[in-house]
DNA sequence: GCATGAATGATAGTATATTCTCATTATCAT
DNA sequence: ATGATAATGAGAATATACTATCATTCATGC
């Protein structure tokens, strides 16, 4: 036998196509808490790092705090920071010459931008 | 009495000034060492939190680590994080739209670009 | 429905980063 | 130069994040 559905695995699944946002490992504990209450820290540990291991979900590293996680199916993409909840956002829009803006001799491979303000909930 | 111009603050303040760049606590300690052998971990942790405290220091966190600390009084700028040495450097220019790509109804009041690549050096 | 063993969850254990302690050193006002 | 004491540095102590353990649960194939 190899990998079980178990009902943790599919709520934390669930958790992260209902957000549509990157999550905290602590979010992910939270939210998947409301689906399956006796939901513990090392299931959401181990199963974070299986699926990231699959490749079904990438890291995301933001000022202010650990790792968040995202479905990695998504397309290029950026990030918005509420500094009122500190939930972070996508941003699908992307200024596109940034990777010129490099020193002379830097070769550039890859961008992140992140926007910091306060998210429509908190406005 | 109030505060001492040691040796080893004046060797971290050199090190700032002479880097030109956002330095981790341990490029701190290794390069201050180069300067003040003794230098020991509780002395650059004390340090770099006074020199925060005092606006002379800010700190910058970049993916892949800890946090790392640049001069406060620098103009708005981004920074390159080179995927090979790991080192950060400032990237000056700046594109100026950026701050309209969030989605309606979120208030934008700051961003934060980094570039990844390979720097001059490890190119 | 039942047997198998993958997965869970409570908690112990580990790793690592940061701070604290305190005897010693060195700065600075005099 | 000297004394008062701020600052240092080695290592202990602490905090925190993450992983390992293991008895129990439950998903799956038959």
């Amino acid at each position: 036998m190899t990998k079980r559905d178990t009902r943790q695995r599919r709520a934390i699944r669930r958790v992260f196509l209902n957000a549509g946002r990157p999550l905290t490992r602590e979010e992910v504990l939270e939210y998947g808490q409301e689906i399956v209450p006796s939901l513990g820290v090392a299931t959401v540990y181990r199963n974070l790092n299986i699926m990231k291991g699959e490749g079904w979900l990438s890291e995301v590293e933001l000022p202010g705090g650990g790792i968040r996680y995202e479905l990695a199916d998504r397309p290029h993409h950026h990030h918005f920071l509420c500094r009122s909840c500190d939930q972070a956002f996508d941003v699908h829009r992307c200024p596109d010459e940034v990777e010129t803006l490099a020193p002379d001799g830097f070769e550039v491979d890859g961008h992140e931008l992140i926007l910091f303000g306060r998210c429509a909930a908190c406005t």
